[in-house]
DNA sequence: TATCTTTGCTACTGTTTTTGTAGCAATATT
DNA sequence: AATATTGCTACAAAAACAGTAGCAAAGATA
């Protein structure tokens, strides 16, 4: 199901492997899912659901699929983790955070 | 069209900016999107079509309209450029390469 | 001035992806 | 033997995306 590196991808033909990450990335609930791992820890099935805005158990089992095949979560007693790999990964998206509260005060909401 | 950081979002009611931002990045074409115009430069839309594995022109125009709405890209005489917002969020995508490099070693393909 | 090119972009239709609701089978608990 | 919780699936509707064609405006060329 998922696009492993070295595969064309949905988005790319090459199979780089930065553009196989990206390409999973760019699909829905996929990043929010490995910051919600990784900000709040494991979690079930039905938690991760409740975590993120009761997203449709079709699209989050498809996506923990896709995450486990790509080696970046898995599950066990506590639940859905993330492996060393998802670790280190959400490692670097933490300072988006940061990024992104500075980023709205240059915005102009209303 | 696009949410702006204090908005609720497809993937969020929050509308804490990072739930924005992470919303708009889990877009198809999106991540791409910045990862091209940061490592290849400015380009027009029918390069950055070509640029991206001929996306179709109204993925390309929707995800372009939203990026300029969310003030990380603009359109000017060289075409669509990466603002000072852009270029500092696409510093942080830089180190994804080379995690990718890394990650695709230890993934079986075949 | 008229033609030719290139620009960003839209209309339209069909396919893919995502959603929402209901509920199942398996395991654990009481 | 019930009851509850687990991960997960079926199915139909909605939303997002793709693919082809082509338009209007601006610039270059003749």
């Amino acid at each position: 199901m998922a696009k492993l590196p070295g595969q064309p991808t949905r988005g790319s033909i090459s199979g780089r492997p930065v553009m196989v990450l990206l390409d999973a990335l760019g699909k829905r609930w996929t990043l929010r899912l490995l910051w919600e791992l990784h900000r709040n820890g494991a979690g079930t099935f039905r938690e991760l659901r409740a975590r993120c805005e009761d997203v449709s158990p079709t699209s989050l089992n498809n996506r923990l699929k896709e995450l486990r095949e790509l080696n970046l979560i898995e599950l066990n007693e506590r639940g859905f983790v993330l492996t060393a790999q998802g670790r280190s990964l959400s490692l670097l998206l933490k300072p988006l955070d940061q990024w992104a509260k500075k980023w709205a005060q240059t915005i102009e909401t209303n």
